[in-house]
DNA sequence: CTGCATGCAAAAACTTTGCACCGCC
DNA sequence: GGCGGTGCAAAGTTTTTGCATGCAG
């Protein structure tokens, strides 16, 4: 079985912090502060144990590195098309979409992922800043 | 402008008469039957331009590398958790999930891009054989 | 001819992995 | 003390890019 780690226990509490979904590289930044010696693939490897126990969660948004979520709970992302940040947004009773996906298909689904896009708050607010 | 070319005419061609969502490794060996000396530079260069003047779309599975849908239009996607293929999938009805996710939501939202995934028929007809 | 497109190759960006040593249990 | 974890570095994978040449308009 898996044994405890200061190094893994400190990515996912470091994770657990944040709620802008940092990269492998972000968190490799931060965890240096702790450990100045930490190594790059030893982030990459607790972050990938960590998604696999369900710890935590990584999302592949299609533009840019791999990003982790601290969040293990199911629940949805924003992307901004400007500034690519990525946010969470709670959206309820999305959950039929599978139901709805399945009705003319000969296999079976077992879920979804989806990714909201658009212009995020501090973005639009920047956009509409005149006068 | 842009000026035609005859290997971005054919790229696009190819991808027009396939519903397996190739990757671009995929795209150029079969380029390399009729160009044998074309590069995958140019066929990554060609991939991006079709897909940013919205002729081809490219798919970001998170597992693997991308992939390019030859069909513009849109619509849904499958990826089949035990072989990794990607299927077409047309889901009707889904265009509320936008407003639904910005309910409580500071900023717009303009889109959505979701990966349903689950047991492809393929493999679904695999594991359900016995008798 | 002018400038975008190509081929080639180098390099960038991201992630994984082999290996010897370290530290949890 | 055995086995999983770590650091380090090399390598793997995927994608982009610089540059000289080629071809469409």
């Amino acid at each position: 079985m898996q044994k405890y780690s200061r190094q893994r226990e400190s990515i996912k509490n470091f994770l657990a912090d944040r709620y802008d979904h940092p990269t492998a590289e972000t968190v490799y930044l931060h965890m240096r502060e702790q450990f100045p010696n930490i190594s790059l693939g030893t982030v990459y490897r607790n972050l990938n144990l960590l998604t696999e126990i369900g710890e935590i969660q990584k999302l592949s948004p299609g533009i840019g590195p791999d990003r982790f979520d601290g969040n293990p709970a199911p629940h949805y992302h924003f992307i901004c098309s400007h500034c690519s940040s990525v946010l969470d947004l709670e959206v309820s009773g999305l959950d039929h979409i599978n139901i709805l996906a399945g009705q003319n298909f000969g296999g079976s689904i077992e879920g979804h992922i989806t990714y909201f896009y658009g212009t995020c708050p501090s973005c639009k607010a920047a956009s509409g800043s005149s006068s």
